[in-house]
DNA sequence: CTGTCCTGTCATGTC
DNA sequence: GTGACATGACAGGAC
């Protein structure tokens, strides 16, 4: 089990749960080679809603193993789904089904009371239809016993026939309808065995016995409270988010398939109740698919307000993680927190005293939302004490073992990775600093915020900055509009922000008047939600409160910028900062431009001065051929004169001197014998009259 | 510890 | 005169 992270700092987090599900020959096939056992292995994320804890209600949905295409047994179309099978292969689920499921809840933020599980992957290793099976009559079950339309086998395997209370044992006829007695009937057994089954369940992973014996303690307590509880049912006055869910209309969304939510105690009920070979012909199949991750489908789902990518990113003590909650989670409302608040940790002991006989392999290790707990009389205090420290000790060595914990990647939230304040989300999570404060992470967050800069980065990020925060970091903010908002602990972080605001102001002024030899090395402790910093202005923008973001200062139109300072009622710090970050962030842009052209300038001309010595190479080249040719042109002439002229003899017979004559062609084609100052001057006279032809064409 | 590169910022000039 | 832009210079951080 592992807390994956509790976006909230109250205690709201991601709950990675693995419930194995080993039922021995459960299935029953009528052909014997057939017949095999069930393992079910089941990963569950539960969505903890901030501040309330896991209380009755579970929104399962399902994902039928890929070997269900094998299932000798055909599906069951009964209690069907409004989502079809997905067809095999298909990938994970897309983010739209969840996302729709999220918000037919009808709330911006999970009911309080509520508790959704998504079956983020199930493999059924044994028969996969079995599992489904097994998911498919809980959610007949919890459909009211197998009512018409409900699947044939999984009536048979409920053995509910069309007795509404042949299985009084379904959560939500328990849970929601708080009709239905709690009378057991032969098949399904009371809450004290399945809390002995599931007890079996936890002793096999492990816990010790004393542990075991404070969950049957707790389970007993459970288990009277629970039959007080089916007790006073029909005098329990149910929420009015819960008034508007009765069974009947659950059981219809069940039926026509609207409704795809199943809660996992139905689940565990369910596997409790049924005797062994109960499951026969009933299948899952028709439950429709999750995806593998739920990071796609909960990313998408703004409706949160919280950042699932990084909520499942991480795993955090659990121990910690559940006592962090602060202290109004339970102490909120001390009428009604009778059951709602403890009922998470109620619920896990009270399933952990079934036999082992009835669910053989079972190995079940998950807080199981309980099914009714409204009129419960708990404290909160009491909550705490029952829990088993073993249990969080254990559980945070799997969690922490299983992956990496990495602190720092929370801590934005929390406090500044090298605060001054010297809290840090390490010294959040200290047991210690923990049980010493029941809001502590919001405390420390809030309190180790030392400066301006993480107080504006949580308060006033959307505005400034350009950077839309994610929902993780603006929790305790957006749970203003809340109905929680009116939590002390809440107050106490806005207390706290107002107090960071006023101290923290004179310093940001004051850093953005004194901007020349600023230490900037606070800048890297400041990041905004998508890991980047915040930029000076940004967090000094933030500081004064300006409602606009730094992209929209600098970039938009002088016109628009100057319509904009006149429209809002800003002082003149505010458009002083604003004017500067204006030019600031021009002149960033222009620099940046600045540099790139001479970068492209430079590289221009490298590239010309490469291309020249290039040319310059080739024409060396071609210059030294041409100076070859024209040696060799020039030795020919030479050896051609001095052999004509050797040939040749003056008047009185001698040689004519190679030196002093030359051979001159004249133009009809006659070669005459001339001494060289003649054809010197003569090619003197030959190129001055060439070159005024050719200045008299040009 | 030092050098290099990158980036933001300021001052100044130009349009 | 003002704003936008370009650019040199400087400083700080990262590597």
């Amino acid at each position: 089990m592992k807390f994956l992270k509790p976006w909230w700092s109250d205690g709201g987090g991601l709950l990675h749960l693995t419930v194995l599900l080993g039922l021995a020959g459960l299935h029953r096939d009528p052909d014997p080679d057939r017949d095999r056992d069930l393992d079910l292995d089941l990963d569950l994320y539960l969505l903890l809603p901030p501040r309330a804890p896991l209380r009755d209600e579970l929104l399962l949905w399902g994902r039928p193993s890929p070997a269900s295409a094998l299932s000798p047994f055909p599906a069951p179309g009964g209690w069907g789904r409004a989502e079809p099978p997905l067809p095999k292969g298909r990938g994970p689920e897309p983010a739209g089904r969840l996302l729709r499921a999220v918000r037919a809840l009808g709330a911006p933020f999970i009911p309080r009371t509520r508790v959704h599980a998504w079956l983020v992957h199930g493999v059924a290793a044994g028969d996969p239809d079995g599992a489904h099976g097994l998911l498919g009559a809980a959610a007949a079950s919890a459909a009211g016993g197998g009512g018409a339309g409900a699947d044939g086998g999984s009536q048979a395997a409920l053995g509910g026939g069309g007795d509404p209370r042949a299985a009084p044992s379904s959560p939500l006829a328990a849970g929601e309808e708080e009709e239905a007695p709690a009378e057991p009937t032969a098949r399904v057994p009371d809450a004290s065995g399945r809390a002995s089954q599931e007890n079996e369940a936890l002793r096999a992973t492990g816990h010790s016995s004393q542990q075991e014996e404070k969950e049957q303690g707790v389970s007993a307590q459970d288990n009277s409270l629970q039959q007080q509880d089916e007790g006073e049912a029909e005098t329990a006055d149910a929420p009015e988010w819960e008034a508007e869910k009765t069974t009947e209309s659950r059981n219809e969304r069940y039926l026509n398939g609207t409704d795809t939510s199943l809660s996992l105690e139905d689940l565990l009920q369910l596997l409790s109740s049924q005797p062994e070979n109960s499951l026969e012909g009933i299948s899952l199949g028709d439950i429709p698919l999750l995806p593998a991750s739920i990071n796609d489908g909960l990313n998408s789902s703004a409706y949160y307000s919280v950042n699932f990518s990084q909520a499942i990113s991480h795993d955090v003590n659990l121990h910690e993680a559940m006592l962090l909650c602060p202290d109004n989670a339970f102490t909120r409302d001390p009428a009604g927190r009778t059951s709602q608040s403890q009922a998470p940790f109620l619920q896990l002991h009270s399933h952990t005293t079934n036999p082992p006989q009835l669910l053989p392999g079972t190995n079940v290790t998950a807080f199981l939302p309980p099914v009714d707990h409204q009129t419960r009389s708990v404290t909160s205090h009491d909550l705490l004490c029952d829990l088993d420290i073993n249990i969080f000790d254990e559980i945070n060595s799997m969690s922490l073992v299983a992956e990496d914990f990495n602190p720092m990647e929370v801590s934005p939230l929390f406090g500044e990775p090298d605060s001054d304040s010297g809290l840090s989300l390490n010294s959040s999570h200290n047991s210690t600093s923990v049980t010493n404060s029941n809001s502590c992470v919001c405390d420390s967050a809030i309190g180790s915020s030392s400066d301006l800069e993480s107080l504006s980065h949580h308060a006033l990020e959307g505005a400034v900055g350009g950077y839309y925060p994610e929902p993780s970091k603006i929790c305790h903010i957006d749970l203003t509009s809340d109905s929680f908002h009116g939590d002390l602990a809440f107050q106490h972080i806005f207390h706290n922000h107002t107090y960071h605001l006023q101290s923290s102001v004179p310093e940001a002024i004051s850093e953005s008047f004194s901007w020349p030899g600023k230490p900037q090395k606070i800048k890297s402790r400041y990041l905004n939600d998508t890991g980047r910093n915040l930029s000076r202005d940004e967090r000094r923008a933030q500081a004064l409160h300006i409602p606009f973001s730094v992209d929209e200062i600098v970039h938009m139109p002088v016109d628009s910028f100057n319509s904009m300072l006149s429209r809002y009622h800003l002082t003149d710090l505010q458009v002083s900062l604003i004017r500067d970050i204006r030019r600031r962030g021009k002149n960033k842009v222009a620099a940046q431009n600045c540099r790139k052209r001479k970068l492209d300038i430079i590289l221009n001309l490298e590239d010309d001065v490469c291309n020249l010595q290039a040319k310059k190479e080739t024409l060396k080249s071609e210059r030294a051929q041409c100076n070859k040719a024209i040696n060799i042109m020039k030795k020919k002439l030479h050896d051609l004169y001095h052999d004509i002229l050797s040939r040749l003899r003056d008047d009185e017979g001698r040689p004519v001197n190679p030196n002093q004559y030359a051979l001159q062609c004249s133009q009809d084609g006659s070669v005459l014998v001339v001494p060289k100052e003649l054809v010197t001057s003569n090619y003197k006279k030959e190129a001055q009259k060439g070159k005024r032809k050719s200045e008299r064409r040009n």
